[in-house]
DNA sequence: TCATATAGGGATAAATTAATCCCCTATTGT
DNA sequence: ACAATAGGGGATTAATTTATCCCTATATGA
């Protein structure tokens, strides 16, 4: 795995959710798993947009953080399952009430997003 | 300014949050905008481990956002005071939201981020 | 025999974000 | 004359995160 050089901030609630939630992928991918989908394979078609590396990579992250677990089923072919912690479900509100506000601002936000990311749109 | 090269994914809420809300210092200055430190200098005074430069990034990028507007006032030595917007206030009970997540799991938090960054704790 | 599904990872390149360094303006106080 | 304060920005480098490419293994179905 990369390794920091520089020490992250530790200092605030703030910054301790942010160490655990970011990562492009990881608010969905908890988001899934919460729903019902377990499966890694699940997982992608669910957000295909991240290749597999990436999902693979950020669920070790989460893992890590203690925030999901890992299920190996001795099968073949292989089957594995993830499952939120308690720990994890304990921050599944925390992310609805982010969807919630996303979804609410829904229009307000693509405008605002497109107009700096598309600078044409500044006529 | 960076010209993206990746469209981003503007399909949910959890995007388009995460397209305003991202950046490392963000989440901070609303908050500290919000609870009355509208001035550069204290905002930088407050967030010590931010260069100016990023910050002075990072509120710009807000203010395109409409989630704080900038007042110039015409003085010298020179003025100038962030607040938030009507739509910028109405993020503050998320970010409250994740901030309270991380207190309440402080030492939890600290331990797996720990973990995860100082390799060497894992004996 | 060959493609498909399942799960995973190493190595590397590209993209993105943040940090550094240095510079500018004008006034007030020493 | 010079430092300090207040706000800001260009150019460059470093750090970090994502994306790409390619390779492993086994069993099943066509």
């Amino acid at each position: 795995m990369y390794e920091r050089k520089i020490i992250p901030n530790l200092n605030c609630g703030l910054d301790l959710i942010g160490e655990v939630l970011y990562g492009k992928w990881k608010i969905r991918l908890l988001w899934f798993i919460h729903i019902g989908h377990k499966r890694p394979s699940e997982l992608q078609r669910k957000i295909p947009d991240a290749s597999r590396r990436v999902l693979n990579i950020q669920l070790k992250e989460l893992e890590e953080h203690e925030l999901v677990t890992r299920k190996i089923y001795p099968v073949v072919p292989p089957k594995v399952e993830y499952s939120l912690t308690e720990f994890g479900k304990t921050v599944i509100p925390v992310i609805a009430a982010l969807g919630q506000w996303g979804d609410e601002h829904e229009d307000r936000l693509r405008d605002v997003i497109l107009k700096q990311v598309v600078p044409s749109l500044n006529e």
